[in-house]
DNA sequence: TTGCAAATGATAGTGCATTTGCAATAAATA
DNA sequence: TATTTATTGCAAATGCACTATCATTTGCAA
């Protein structure tokens, strides 16, 4: 990618708009607000590279298949909400550091994924 | 399911031999040494009926994709090695109980996948 | 033992996310 | 402004995990 699309700006626009972990039919969805021409092959192909360029990050939610969410934000989790099916971000990490691995293993990354009720869904 | 059939047994055994994550080519695999004749689909119709059954669980692993273990087994979380491409199970949960989620926010359940190198990959 | 429905094996089919081929379009450079 | 070629849109193609079909086999109750 060396050229400045109204496609892929529109794209880099999506993320900026809706900051949370999105799934391609969403990114297209929004996108096109912006390029109606957009093309679910075009969001695959700048994803890819956006990809490659470590500006955006992959995730693969167990439940929700593959997302998508900007790459610099700082270590969080993710929580779906089983009653609205939204995912938000939780700032912070809930893992205890120590004693996660036995001795001897080298813990290099991990993921933590939650779901329930939001506290929309939760009712008040 | 009503009926004892060899292949049913052994994917049973299967489990009880190798006590982790397992995906379907590696029981088919195991499964295929009890019974050499098994079949893949029926390797799939048989945990699916030992899923609905409740002996088996489901684990959707990013990274891994669908794999099936014991159902019995108490919380746990999985590792996977880069090094083996091993997954092994580690005892109990590295979760912070507390304040993980918002006020009013509703946690149902929760999953952990950590990555890095086991003991034997990460050398001595 | 026999008879029958459940289960299997082999294979074709499905659904889905992702990719590719290609002609048309449009950024960038001269 | 013209030229070049990366990028797009479209649609067909791919890969894959999983399911369905159906003739054959087999568990099991009579």
């Amino acid at each position: 990618m060396k050229r400045q699309t109204a496609q892929r700006q529109a794209i880099e626009k999506v993320f900026r708009q809706h900051d949370r972990l999105l799934a391609i039919p969403e990114i297209l969805a929004y996108g096109s607000r912006i390029v109606p021409s957009l093309n679910q092959a075009t969001v695959y192909r700048n994803i890819k590279q956006l990809v490659a360029e470590g500006r955006i990050r992959q995730v693969k939610h167990p439940d929700l298949g593959t997302r998508y969410e900007r790459a610099h934000k700082s270590h969080h989790h993710h929580f779906h909400c089983n009653g609205c099916n939204r995912v938000m971000d939780l700032p912070g990490c809930a893992l205890k550091e120590d004693h996660i691995v036995p001795d001897g293993f080298v813990l290099e990354s991990h993921d933590v994924f939650l779901s329930g009720l939001c506290d929309r869904c939760a009712g008040r």
